[in-house]
RNA sequence: GGCAUCGUGGCCGAGUGGCUAGGCGCAGCUCUGCAAAAGCUUGUACAGCGGUUCGAAUCCGCUCGAUGCCUCCA
């Protein structure tokens, strides 16, 4: 039997600002889909800490025993620029200031995406469309949103009416904002607009001369609007109706409102079931931005080359450190953080080292069973990480006592507990043990084994000079000995 | 200015009406040649001020502070 079957999965869904009892559309299936990066420059710790989030939700769906269908598009037609820039965007100006193509932009930065992910360990999502594979389906909305008198058009340029489209229906409702007080807090643009409305939003632009990236349409020359590309990538591959969107909160509004609105425009029916949002990684206090300046290259993170780290942090360092902080919540990066997630992750991934040699006795002091529904409870309360590892904590004292020869479990208990144990970590977190890039971890570990041998054999002679010179020595290049009741280990 | 969210012990971070989350750090003890590691023990915190309640970190109000969105942004 599904696990599904077994666990009640509670999501909170931004839509209702409330918890809900997770039903999919179709039982057993599940529907996801989760906006993109626009490939414009490298991705950022920020960008990262949203797609891991996903990639946990992703993972425990799947370790639940749904077939997941994981949409995640790569948003390569650029969105706009402010009014300052004449409409341009960003992909079209990066390529303009590099003196390349756009494609050439798109290419490097989806390159960089996506091997920065492949270090986090996300798993790959089912399908990953991009916008400008989706021109003639979005043009094709586009004429549908026309029809249904939603949209009006202006110079070669197509606009959403949101005046009109909330006469009778809701538009904000996501967000939380109120048509009447948008409008009368507009901000005096002086821009010379085609926009009957300030609040109306662009299906699809007209091209300027200079504009590089541009498509036939009924209306001209020109490219897609803002939010166009995910509400038809999203039905085209999930359906009119599916079961999770998701994205960083900063995408909420407008972003989200609009696709919302598209869709009932077109469909006269909701689009999405669960809104699940993101929340943002901070740096000294400050949401990450590139924009902003505020952020940090997980490559930097992985070299420690960056005046706030005092050192390197693995990827997987990184991601058990997220994984700490419920996604929901803002989480705020420093070194110090950092620093005790490693010390706590390293903690952990002994105790997996330790489940295989565990010995096993005839009764069992720590209730596996029960360790494994709190790990599942944690998870089914919309997914919440830290109180996983919480428990996973619990186990990994119980694994440690247990080793020490002051506990005993049984060989049926133990089996348990290391596969949830492993199943936790390594399917629903996505953690995974010290993957270093460039060393030849053998060749390491057997000098290292060497090392301890004639260190032991120093000891044995009560040559402490020589036995802590080889200690000392190996510490300060970051390798730590363990000395155990059964000889030594060391980690790295 | 408008709309939201949040303010938890040295740091990070869960919890959301009564039942000490957890991690890191600090201190003590056990172990050890000495350390480290590991184990054990110890920390009664919830921005401030009022209110509701038998009882509030948790609900309500106000104040202060922070952040996000309102323009592209994960």
């Amino acid at each position: 039997m599904a696990l599904y079957k077994e666990q009640t999965l509670k999501v909170y869904n931004s839509l209702s600002g409330e918890k809900e009892v997770f039903e999919p559309v179709h039982e057993g299936h599940v529907g996801m889909y989760v906006c993109g990066p626009t490939v414009y420059s490298n991705v950022h710790l920020g960008n990262c800490r949203t797609f891991i989030s996903f990639d946990l939700i992703f993972r425990y769906l799947r370790h639940l025993g749904y077939k997941v269908r994981y949409v995640r598009n790569i948003t390569d037609a650029g969105h706009l620029e402010d009014d300052a820039d004449h409409g341009e965007d960003k992909i079209a100006k990066k390529a303009r200031l590099e003196k390349i193509e756009p494609m050439e932009v798109v290419q490097r930065y989806t390159i960089d995406f996506h091997n920065i992910l492949q270090k986090f360990n996300l798993l790959p999502p089912s399908i990953e469309p991009t916008a400008t594979g989706h021109i003639v389906e979005q043009i094709e909305l586009i004429k549908e949103i026309l029809l249904k008198g939603f949209a009006y058009e202006t110079n070669g340029s197509v606009y959403f009416d949101v005046v009109k489209f909330n006469e009778d229906h809701t538009y904000g409702k996501l967000s939380g904002r109120k048509l009447e007080d948008m409008i009368a807090n507009t901000r005096e643009l002086s821009s010379q607009d085609e926009k009957r409305n300030p609040q109306d939003f662009a299906l699809w632009k007209k091209a300027e001369p200079q504009h590089i990236m541009r498509w036939p349409s009924p209306w001209g020359e020109g490219f897609p609007g803002w939010h166009l590309e995910c509400t038809v990538m999203s039905t085209k591959y999930l359906g009119e109706t599916f079961d999770i969107h998701g994205g960083g909160m900063d995408l909420k509004f407008p972003h989200h409102e609009c696709e919302i609105a598209q869709a009932e425009a077109c469909y006269e029916h909701a689009p999405v079931r669960y809104w699940l949002h993101a929340n943002m990684l901070t740096l000294n206090g400050k949401k990450m931005a590139k924009s902003t300046g505020n952020n940090l290259l997980p490559g930097e993170i992985f070299s420690g080359n960056n005046p706030i780290l005092s050192k390197a942090y693995t990827p997987s360092v990184v991601r058990f450190f997220m994984m700490q902080a419920h996604y929901t919540s803002i989480l705020d990066l420093s070194d110090e953080a950092l620093l005790a997630a490693e010390k706590g992750y390293l903690r952990l991934m002994d105790a997996l080292d330790q489940l295989p040699t565990l010995p096993t006795g005839k009764s069992s002091e720590f209730d596996v069973k029960a360790w494994r529904q709190r790990c599942y409870e944690a998870m089914n309360d919309d997914f919440n990480s830290p109180i996983l590892v919480a428990q996973l904590f619990e186990a990994v004292k119980a694994i440690n006592l247990v080793r020490d020869g002051k506990q005993t479990v049984t060989a049926g208990d133990k089996q348990v507990l290391a596969e949830s144990f492993e199943a936790f970590v390594y399917d629903v977190l996505g953690l995974e043990k010290g993957r270093r890039d460039g060393v030849d971890t053998r060749k390491l570990e057997g000098t290292v084994e060497l090392l301890i041998e004639m260190r032991n054999q120093a000891r044995a002679n009560k040559d402490y000079a020589a036995s802590d010179r080889i200690r000392d020595a190996l510490a300060g290049l970051g390798i730590q000995l363990k000395d155990g009741k059964d000889g030594t280990t060391f980690t790295y």
